[in-house]
DNA sequence: CTAGGGTTAG
């Protein structure tokens, strides 16, 4: 929305005009104070647009600096052919202009027309300049092309341009991320001869790129040679120290920070979150992300990873409503989590509308809700945003091929519940980029379901070389034997579990009610209310027997340990929902094995019977 | 005269 105040003549235009252009990434404080002269920042493609508008019709459009802020506009926007064609339409190009559009491709990945047009720019009789350089570097790493980033550098070293602080800050990132410990070194040592030891980014640049190459020692001497530790300084260090396993460092030093009362931002918290997360500490996690006393009565019961997706559950709408109010949802980062978050507690059409929410999207955000879609098993929308991420542009990484995996296994899964497994075998080998353990653990599940032999032992043998500890392949495997009564196969798998050392693990459920997370393992007595959930269990299977509904015998067996305990630990969970919460509350349940064919007929009834939103879901 | 392009941490 444009201001009303856009004619205001105390303002000069072109300054105007850039005021409303640069917001939009929204970085630079003073931007923010000049706004503050009665202009709100605007963000977003529309508000470019109409800004770009007034600048045509005031003429300011041919000046080269607004038209330099136009084309970076576009592309900030995503919208590369339009930048492109503005810059072509510029009546002056000068080195910032084409600046603006060497790393508006290099962002795109276009390592080839950016390199083109670097060399071309010379024969306009424009010369690059280090700020041309490094905006290509940082348009690469944006990209994740670290490779091409770092050649770059070296590319412009024998040109006469001298690395500056700018340079190096994005180069020691990339080289942390290709994990190039002995480029990093030496860059190292050549910005110390540059006397560029003591800028701020440089330092925590070096802190990340130790940390990234696993040299805590370095990590640690670098980050102690900082004389004035700043955010940027401290979020380097817990992050690296977090990604090392060094949680308890990293906590402190996280906390030294905080209690010097400066203010923490975004990346602060979730880089501390997440590095708690990460290495097992779920209950720090929660208690640093909300001090809420209701929120803390909850972290006591919270001993368990698994309990991360409740908390997220938790703290994740009032995390949503705080960044919906402050246009931090639209912040790349805080996006995607939104985006991952509820698609993980079943809210997928609120992953949805997160999505489509945000002004501008990057690779993960794409990836989240292809991940979330694939993740519920709507095979048809995640190949649709997969096909739309790549009109849009964006070159599929390594998670959006998980995501991809994630989207081939639910097809791997629809197509064998459905009994096809012959096509869902087939689906598997024709796979364009390999396979990996979730795929063949979708075609083994579908085995057990029907009970193939032949199928199951092919995806088994696979599992068993991708994944040789994971024992539920093994279980399933030795199910199917049991079905077929091949026995002597079955003592076969036990006791290569056994001589793995193995465990089946024991079956559980999670439920959150009325704010407290409840544990139940099968037929487990010591939670107080089990005698009313068994009551309530026989009441709901008479009400079934009397629907018409047969318990699916051959099913029974599939967890014959965990039947002969009691009742399947999801059925308590749902029991323990439904004698908690008012009628019609929707109930949560998450479960750490495979819910079986029986328990989600069960479900589907309770759901059907009892007009409840039933959300079951397992680890993955 | 100035403005416009590039800097780290999840």
């Amino acid at each position: 929305m444009l201001p009303g105040s856009a004619a205001r003549p105390s303002l000069n235009p072109g300054a105007f005009i850039l005021l409303l252009l640069r917001p939009h990434i929204c970085t630079h404080e003073s931007h923010y104070s000049q706004c503050h002269q009665g202009l709100r920042p605007v963000i977003g493609l529309e508000a470019g647009k109409q800004a770009h508008g007034i600048a045509f019709t005031s003429g300011l459009d041919s000046d080269y600096c607004v038209g330099a802020s136009l084309v970076n506009m576009y592309e900030k926007c995503d919208e590369i052919r339009v930048a492109h064609k503005l810059f072509d339409r510029l009546p002056q190009r000068d080195v910032v202009s084409w600046s603006a559009l060497l790393s508006a491709y290099a962002r795109k990945g276009r390592v080839d027309v950016t390199m083109k047009l670097f060399n071309e720019m010379t024969d306009f009789g424009v010369e690059p300049n280090i700020v041309t350089g490094n905006g290509v570097i940082s348009g690469f790493n944006h990209n994740r092309d670290y490779n091409e980033a770092v050649v770059m550098l070296q590319r412009m070293h024998p040109e006469g341009y001298h690395p500056d602080d700018t340079t190096f800050s994005s180069v020691l990132s990339a080289v942390g991320d290709l994990k190039e410990l002995k480029i990093g070194v030496q860059l190292h040592c050549c910005l110390i001869k540059q006397g560029l030891g003591q800028k701020r980014y440089v330092r925590s640049a070096q802190v990340d790129m130790y940390g990234k190459c696993a040299c805590t020692l370095e990590l640690t001497r670098a980050f102690d040679e900082i004389d004035e530790k700043d955010i940027g300084a401290c979020n380097a260090v817990t992050t690296g120290l977090s990604r090392n396993g060094l949680i308890y460092n990293a906590l402190k030093a996280f906390e030294q920070y905080r209690d010097q009362g400066t203010e923490l931002k975004v990346v602060t918290w979730s880089s501390i979150i997440a590095g708690c997360t990460q290495n097992g500490r779920d209950i720090q996690a929660l208690q640093l992300f909300e001090r809420d006393a209701e929120c803390r009565a909850k972290a006591k019961l919270c001993n368990n990873t698994l309990l991360v997706t409740s908390m997220w559950n938790y703290c994740g709408k009032a995390a949503q409503r705080f960044a919906l109010g402050t246009g931090i949802a639209d912040d790349f980062y805080f996006g995607s989590a939104l985006i991952d978050m509820n698609a993980k507690c079943g809210r997928i059409h609120m992953s949805r509308l997160c999505f489509d929410k945000m002004p501008t999207k990057n690779l993960v955000c794409w990836s989240a809700i292809m991940g979330g879609y694939a993740m519920h098993g709507k095979t048809k929308e995640a190949k649709g945003i997969f096909d739309l991420m790549q009109r849009a542009g964006h070159k599929p990484d390594l998670i959006s091929f998980c995501s991809k995996m994630e989207h081939y296994a639910s097809m791997v899964n629809l197509l064998g519940h459905a009994g096809k497994l012959e096509q869902a075998y087939a689906l598997i080998n024709q796979m364009p980029f390999g396979t990996d353990a979730c795929v063949w653990g979708a075609l083994l599940g579908s085995c057990r379901l029907i009970n193939n032999v032949r199928l199951g032992e092919i995806a088994a043998k696979k599992l068993f070389e991708l994944e040789p500890e994971n024992p539920g392949n093994y279980v399933l495997l030795s199910n199917i034997y049991a079905s077929k009564a091949m026995w002597s196969e079955v003592n076969v798998v036990r006791d290569i579990m056994i001589s793995r050392g193995l465990k089946k693990n024991p079956a559980c459920s999670w439920i959150e009610v009325k704010n407290k997370v409840h544990m139940l393992l099968a037929g487990d007595k010591s939670h107080g209310e089990m005698p009313p959930i068994l009551d309530k269990l026989n009441e709901l299977s008479v009400e079934m027997k009397k629907a018409g509904y047969r318990p699916e015998t051959d099913f029974v067996l599939q967890d014959v340990e965990e039947q002969m305990l009691g009742e399947h630990s999801e059925k308590l969970a749902v029991a323990l929902g439904l004698l908690n919460t008012p009628p019609g509350t929707p109930l949560q349940v998450i479960k750490n094995l495979r819910i079986c064919h029986d328990c989600h007929a069960f479900m589907k009834f309770i759901s059907r019977i009892g007009g409840r939103e039933i959300f079951v879901r397992d680890t993955n």
